[in-house]
DNA sequence: GGCGCGCGATTTGAATACAAAATGTTTGAT
DNA sequence: ATCAAACATTTTGTATTCAAATCGCGCGCC
């Protein structure tokens, strides 16, 4: 009868790791807003835990650089600078060129194929101008890039800080220039991959990024928009 | 009377995190042997503290990759395989050279000079055969340079994953005609870092842990050597 | 004599309890 | 009326307690 495929798969993966990823998921997700204060006891309840575990995730997820922790005074969403983003871009950007390159050497038939699918459907959720679907679908491709890397520090790496410019990357909306250029970056990335271009798709790639970073740079400096961007969901405007 | 200049810095910084200092130390100082159990009792009476913040601290390691963590096997001491240790200097090689190419363009001549020092010295303690004061200005030029990069996220990134294959790059001693060849490495890089050459320098930092993997390979290739080297303290040979 | 099984001891995982710090509010004085 | 100080409340930090899982060992069985 019990036909249960894991039965304590989600037991087994001790607690607090458990609680890392939904919290990470939260804030990841944006239903955190940066800068906000974590509150122990309403998480608890939440999750239906005790402090322990999730003060072990807290911590956990304070060197992973998503949350910050003020002594005595309890945990709250990191919210990143203009130049905290900038710096970790200028990190990204050397990593997904030696990731490339790397990948270029390695990558197989199948994985090709999977980034192109992915290609393609974010060239049509950009026809759509679907941008959840766009930047997911980009997301996906730059990490199956990394995943074709075969280096597991890497991936990990950029994972870590990929995930703490999330926000501002989704948040930044590219004009219609902006974006096209994207696509274009995305399909020579797609035609370099294919030719094994070690050198000019690492290069590509340190372009690429650049951009974005000029493209956050500028939602910063408009300031509605970042608030918008980085704050409360959208929705209905107040009057 | 009481002169105290910070009375309680020492405990202001919440215990975990002061905990996450000494272990690091341990680990990284080699006291802590690779693969060997973290008995949680054991360290709480050495540091006069109790589990919660200890578990804490371990939690925290094992997100840095200083720790593994088994589900309800308690955490031992990360040992890196020779594939891992090589990722990761495929993922410092580019770290260095991003380091680097922004370090020509912000370093100031009080960190060149700095630098300069720790680089005679380090010529000095490689006349002297002086492995320990070798290693350690070496580490402290690499260091130097990230800093002069002026990239927070580089730099903590850096750090970490330095700190991770720390013991490997240590305990892997070089030939003679393969520390020559390092020496030869730095006094380029000094000149290149004078010049502020970005690109030739990026290029030498590449190449420079390139050589590095090589060294730590064949340590790994002989068996005695790596079990010396990553193992139990030198001394006296069994039989 | 070797191997599997079960029991006890040890160790980890999580929850609760207690202490200290910070925050917010009220009250009193100027 | 305003400001400040003290108190109460909330929240964090740490210790202790309880439960569950693992490990080591001895016993019995084949």
């Amino acid at each position: 009868m019990n036909t249960f495929a894991q039965p304590q798969s989600i037991l087994r993966r001790s607690l607090h790791l458990e609680v890392v990823q939904s919290l990470r998921e939260l804030i990841l997700t944006g239903e955190f807003e940066p800068r906000s204060r974590v509150n122990e006891v309403a998480l608890c309840e939440r999750f239906g835990i005790s402090r322990t575990p999730l003060r072990e995730a807290i911590k956990l997820l304070a060197a992973e650089g998503l949350l910050e922790l003020r002594p005595n005074r309890g945990a709250r969403v990191a919210a990143l600078s203009e130049v905290e983003v900038a710096e970790i871009l200028q990190v990204i950007g050397p990593l997904e060129a030696a990731g490339a390159e790397l990948a270029c050497g390695r990558i197989t038939e199948g994985e090709l194929a999977a980034i192109e699918t992915a290609h393609l459907d974010m060239v049509d959720a950009w026809k759509a101008k679907d941008y959840d679907r766009y930047f997911a679908r980009n997301r996906q491709i730059h990490d199956a890039i990394m995943a074709a890397s075969g280096n597991g520090a890497l991936q990990s790496v950029y994972r870590s800080l990929s995930g703490r410019v999330q926000r501002a990357r989704f948040s930044a909306h590219k004009t219609d220039e902006q974006w096209a250029r994207a696509i274009d970056d995305h399909n020579l990335m797609i035609i370099l991959l294919r030719r094994r271009d070690a050198t000019a798709l690492a290069q590509l790639m340190r372009d690429h990024i650049k951009s974005k970073r000029i493209i956050i740079s500028a939602a910063y400096s408009a300031p509605d928009a970042a608030k918008r961007g980085s704050g409360r969901l959208r929705g209905a405007a107040p009057s």
